[in-house]
DNA sequence: GGGGGAAGGACCA
DNA sequence: TTCCTGGTCCTTCCCCC
């Protein structure tokens, strides 16, 4: 076993530096070529170095791990097999396939809208972000490997010809209210995880929408101003008109069978209409057309029967396509087999690689070696291993309750000075505090987070007895924390690159009436060189 | 042995 | 020249009762 992680590491580079082509649009491009790109500019870079040391801990981790399955006996696993096989019983019992959960996310959200205001962008490869780093890609730009989460310096040498647009939050914001009006039509109590994609419980919407006269079922396209429709990607077919709006992405071939594209009886100031069946791939087809129609944006979807599956549907036909999972087990557990666990919502780098150490790539293995992995892992997260093994997840979103934290943080060039550490430190409190009076909360753990010039991160809390939210509050905490932080190196100074702050759930009195709010964890994140 | 706090990480968008 | 930000949840260690 020792052989397959030295083999790991002379692989040729760190796993967690190189392309990650498990995202759309990333499908049959050079990937050696891109690596070592990627390398070259990364190489001997203090945050490269960093990365190696991470790289290194986990495969410390997973040689532990090796050593403590080395030492499992016959006796034991057959044990754990028993616990293994009465739990998943438990789990069988109680599958719920009756819910019918959709997972929507816009495709390359931020930079499809940014394309959509600047219709030059269109055939060029573009990102939004800025040199350091960025934050969506265009599919143009996803064929040189330039993906989310990279740094715009070296996508720029991936691609020299990149266009990186600034991020305009205001405006995706804007964009996301429009979207989620769309949302609630067809669940009120849909759960947004971001901007850009949410979860909707449709089962409701179904059992009405069965009875539907087809007039509510249909949808004009929308008319620019000579009154002629403008272009929208009719699934399966050719655009009929060209209109204002480009078409960012071609409908995928998957997601064929499709609503009546018709002429409006009777006439109106349009002409085209959609009509939308009664069934789940049409109400979500409806509702990725009403999408389009309203933002001039597309959208995937996933139809499946809980949140983990539905998140997995609505990745297999990206962009602008859709996948629905029959709601059967036969159909759920075929569906699972190959499919390969880093897909999975909740599964990262680290857990990847420690389940490819025990030979676990895809869903199947995982229930092969559930055993196994009930004596090697935690309870929570061997639970969390059979729930996927069987093509279980959530089956009721739930909007979440109150926040758990609240921080802010600011990443800045290199900072030596004593003054200006406690002065950005002073800006940090207020900040945050002006963000906690936004929603009327208080804290009762400070937390310091500083991260080195060699992108070391330490954080540093104090819990006090009573809730504070006022920003002198916060910094009598937060300076006394990053002052014994600065007397632990000295006469060293602290060379920092980031620092930030974060504040915990309290009782708290509001217009006379005691209200629970959540006493939040106070963040303050500095960054510093340690030597 | 359990609860709470502190520190560090994994993971997500 | 440049590798983010703001969350949640989990694990491990330690102390105290």
């Amino acid at each position: 076993k020792r052989h397959l992680l030295e083999g790991d590491r002379f692989s040729g580079f760190l796993s967690r530096m190189a392309l990650n082509d498990n995202k759309a649009g990333m499908e049959g491009l050079d990937r050696d070529k891109i690596n070592k790109i990627i390398m070259k500019f990364s190489k001997g870079s203090r945050f490269y170095e960093n990365e190696m040391k991470k790289e290194q801990q986990v495969n410390q981790r997973i040689e532990r791990m090796m050593l403590q399955k080395a030492h499992i006996t016959e006796q034991q696993l057959s044990k754990a097999q028993t616990q293994v096989e009465n739990m998943t019983f438990d789990l069988e019992r109680v599958r719920d396939l009756s819910r019918v959960i959709v997972h929507v996310d816009m495709d390359a959200f931020y930079a499809a809208v940014e394309t959509r205001d600047c219709p030059d962008l269109k055939d060029k490869p573009m990102a939004v972000g800025s040199m350091s780093m960025l934050t969506t890609s265009n599919y143009h730009a996803r064929k040189f490997g330039v993906r989310a989460a990279m740094p715009g310096f070296i996508a720029k040498k991936l691609c020299p010809n990149l266009v990186i647009v600034p991020t305009n939050f205001d405006k995706y914001r804007a964009v996301s209210a429009e979207v989620q009006e769309i949302f609630a039509d067809y669940d009120p109590h849909f759960l947004p995880m971001s901007l850009d994609e949410a979860y909707l419980d449709i089962s409701e919407h179904l059992e009405q929408r069965r009875v539907w006269p087809e007039a509510l079922r249909t949808h004009r396209l929308r008319t620019n101003d000579t009154g002629t429709a403008t272009s929208v990607s009719v699934p399966g077919q050719e655009s009929t008109v060209e209109g204002l709006s480009p078409v960012l992405f071609e409908d995928s071939p998957s997601s064929s069978s499709c609503p009546f594209l018709q002429d409006a009886p009777g006439g109106g100031a349009g002409g085209d209409v959609m009509v939308f069946g009664t069934c789940a791939e049409e109400a979500v087809r409806e509702m990725r057309f009403r999408i389009e129609q309203k933002t001039s944006l597309t959208a995937s979807a996933g139809i499946a029967p809980n949140m983990m599956l539905a998140k997995v549907c609505s990745d297999k036909n990206k962009p602008n396509g859709q996948y629905r999972l029959p709601s059967n087990r036969q159909a759920v557990m075929v569906f699972i087999q190959d499919l390969p666990v880093r897909k999975v919502s909740g599964i990262g780098n680290v857990t990847e690689k420690m389940l490819g150490a025990l030979g676990i790539t895809s869903c199947i293995h995982l229930g092969q070696e559930m055993a196994l992995l009930a004596l090697l892992f935690s309870e929570t997260a061997w639970h969390h291993f059979l729930e996927i093994s069987l093509g279980l997840g959530s089956t009721h979103i739930e909007r979440d309750g109150e926040r758990k934290s609240m921080s802010t943080e600011r990443t800045f060039g290199e900072m030596v000075a004593l003054e200006e550490q406690f002065s950005l430190c002073r800006q940090l409190c207020q900040d945050l505090a002006q963000d906690l009076q936004k929603e009327a909360l208080r804290g009762k753990t400070v937390t310091l987070k500083l991260k080195n010039v060699n992108f070391e991160v330490k954080t540093r809390a104090w819990t006090l007895p009573c809730a504070v939210a006022t920003s002198d509050e916060l910094f009598a905490v937060a300076k006394d924390l990053l002052k014994t932080e600065i007397d632990n190196v000295s006469p060293q100074p602290l060379r920092l690159r980031l620092m930030g702050n974060l504040n915990l759930p309290s009782l708290t009195g509001l217009n006379g009436v005691y209200h629970w709010k959540k006493i939040l964890n106070i963040t303050f994140n500095v960054c510093c060189i340690y030597q």
